[in-house]
DNA sequence: GCCGTTTTCGGCCCGACTGTTTTCAGTCG
């Protein structure tokens, strides 16, 4: 059965259920079934063989009857009728920032809009503001929001996202009222796409900071302008929310503020649990609040150890801080040397040498060069002759360059049938070798995951590279049993990648934990193609984090002598 | 729809901002 059709029917229902107006808590419950499903380690189908489904928080009689029925099945009678009542192109409307299900169903049921594009043809015809809750505003905010999904589908990539935090940032630091100033929300969790940006800053005089914020040279248009809450528009598109608090309520506001929502959620219930109450402004015993002085003393005021932002995402976090378990996580300083770097061998700017300076300057200890191999003649792949004239340049290179030793790698495609790029006698010469799937995405699952599975057998596959072949907001990966592809790697004892570059960030930070429970190392690839994609590596720092990993985890993590030990 | 050492019924996290309202519903995070 498909897992992830379940959680998305589950999800529909809870949408559909609001539009339709149903009791509130009724459609929460199918979500927190959902994030269970989603958050649950076990394997869903022996739990249902096992009938131990309902042991599940959140899941009672119904739910359970109804997942059996998925499972029996493959559908969900009661989801089905559903649609038939309410079109399920309702739930495209829902991606539209300002729009709700309130407000959708109204739009349905007075005037029969089943979808974006007819509400924006309503909204040009001026048919919204006689609608009851409705108004001239109310239409242009939702024309403006149409717009807004229509040209950027209102996400982002963390390292876009990033950049125009650190542009708000460095501006607003000019400004002397502000006593704290903090990227919170997704991007200081690090998430892999990012929805907007939140900023945080402390004050005595918020207005002025407002006023500020409200005026900078990278504002578009503004959303909301309030006394602690202001949200605009830059130029770039993304969404920037910035809220003020004073100086004393920091640690709250810092807390609330960077979320995830979920993690909120589970603080506060815990947090009411212990008879106290939480919110952006304190943490309350009755009246009196109780003094924190930073998110440490915060979290310990509830029973926890520190919860470092990556981690907050309602995935365990909250048991393992409460247990004393929490991952002692790998951080950029623990990095000692970096694989995965092209050249201007295959599709690379830059020299072997201009890339070895730079990972010196970097710090590093040695960097893996890895070109394309043969068969990937649209990047320029090394034949052979080309092969031996790199390697000669390595040798030459190490001799003069001290302080940083370049290895001899290789990115092979990995072919159709499963084998690596070159014959045996060229494998074995390699220092180490990433293998990729570069070609042939369509191929049906189990054909893509037995390819994968049979260069995980090859004793020269070093690392696997970008195991889902993923784009983020463009691609799909290809089809695969993840599952599999991270048992076989354990098996054979091979690395799998953490894919640095932004656009890829690829094997998902959501599969780390399970494949470093089973045992697999990772290595960390800027996927570099010019000096400046060597900083890339920090990307794939943050999302090791957020896969809960350690320094040992991590092959970047060890010395030159070890690694040279390990290939 | 779920849940229970206050409970098998009556709760279910909490607050800011906007717009359409004359005191609050909807949306967002």
């Amino acid at each position: 059965m498909d897992k992830n059709q379940l959680i998305e029917i589950l999800n529909k229902i809870g949408v559909l259920l609001e539009i339709k107006g149903e009791n509130p808590f009724k459609s929460k419950a199918y979500y927190n079934a959902a994030r269970t499903l989603e958050n649950l380690d076990e394997d869903i189908e022996s739990l249902i063989r096992e009938d131990r489904l309902k042991d599940l928080k959140g899941i009672g009689d119904a739910l359970n009857k109804k997942i059996i029925e998925y499972y029996t099945t493959g559908r969900i009678e009661y989801y089905e009728s559903l649609k038939a009542e309410l079109p399920e192109s309702l739930l495209e409307i829902m991606n539209v920032p300002g729009i709700g299900p309130k407000k959708i169903g109204v739009l349905y049921r007075q005037l029969g809009i089943k979808n974006i594009g007819e509400l924006e043809y309503a909204c040009i015809e001026n048919r919204l503001i006689e609608l009851p809750g409705f108004g001239e505003k109310t239409q242009k905010k939702f024309l403006d929001g149409i717009m807004q999904y229509k040209k950027y589908q209102g996400k982002y990539l963390y390292s876009e996202a990033y950049g125009q935090a650190e542009e708000i940032l460095s501006y607003l630091k000019s400004c002397k009222d502000i006593i704290n100033i903090e990227v919170a929300g997704s991007l200081r969790r690090k998430r892999e796409i990012i929805r907007d940006v939140d900023i945080l800053v402390s004050s005595s005089k918020p207005q002025e900071v407002m006023d500020i914020f409200l005026n900078g040279p990278y504002v578009r248009e503004t959303i909301a302008a309030g006394e602690t809450k202001s949200s605009i528009y830059t130029r770039y598109g993304i969404q920037v929310d910035l809220r003020v608090i004073g100086p004393e309520e920091y640690p709250y506001a810092l807390q609330y503020f960077t979320g995830s929502k979920e993690h909120n959620v589970a603080m506060r219930h815990r947090s009411k649990e212990m008879g106290l109450k939480m919110n952006e402004y304190g943490l309350f015993r009755g009246e009196e609040n109780i003094q924190v002085k930073d998110e440490v003393e915060l979290y310990k005021m509830l029973g926890l150890d520190f919860i470092p932002p990556e981690l907050r995402e309602d995935m365990g976090e909250i048991e393992a801080a409460a247990n004393h378990s929490l991952p002692y996580l790998i951080s950029d300083k623990d990095i000692k040397g970096i694989f995965h770097v092209h050249t201007i061998y295959s599709d690379g700017k830059a020299t072997i040498e201009e890339i070895a300076y730079k990972a010196k300057e970097l710090g590093y200890e040695y960097i893996g060069i890895t070109d394309h191999s043969q068969s990937a003649f649209y990047a320029g792949g090394l034949k052979e002759e080309d092969l031996l004239r790199q390697w000669d340049e390595i040798d030459h290179l190490n001799e003069m360059i001290g302080g940083v030793k370049i290895l001899k790698g290789i990115e092979s495609d990995i072919l159709i049938d499963g084998s690596l790029d070159y014959p045996e006698e060229l494998l074995k010469r390699f220092d180490f070798i990433i293998g990729s799937v570069h070609s042939n995405f369509g191929l049906s699952e189990y054909n893509m995951t037995e390819r994968i599975v049979k260069a995980l057998q090859n004793p020269y596959l070093t690392i696997l590279g970008h195991p889902t072949g993923r784009l983020l907001l463009s691609r799909e990966g290809y089809k695969l049993d993840i599952k599999r592809v991270i048992d076989e790697a354990a098996r054979n004892n091979k690395i799998i990648e953490i894919n640095a570059n932004p656009y890829r960030l690829d094997m998902d930070w959501r599969m780390l934990k399970i494949a470093k429970e089973k045992g697999v190392r990772f290595a960390i690839g800027p996927d570099a193609h010019n000096i400046e994609g060597l900083k890339d590596v920090k990307y794939g720092v943050g999302i090791a984090r957020k896969g809960w990993l350690e320094p040992q985890d991590v092959i970047n993590c060890m010395d030159m002598e070890d690694i040279i030990k390990l290939f």
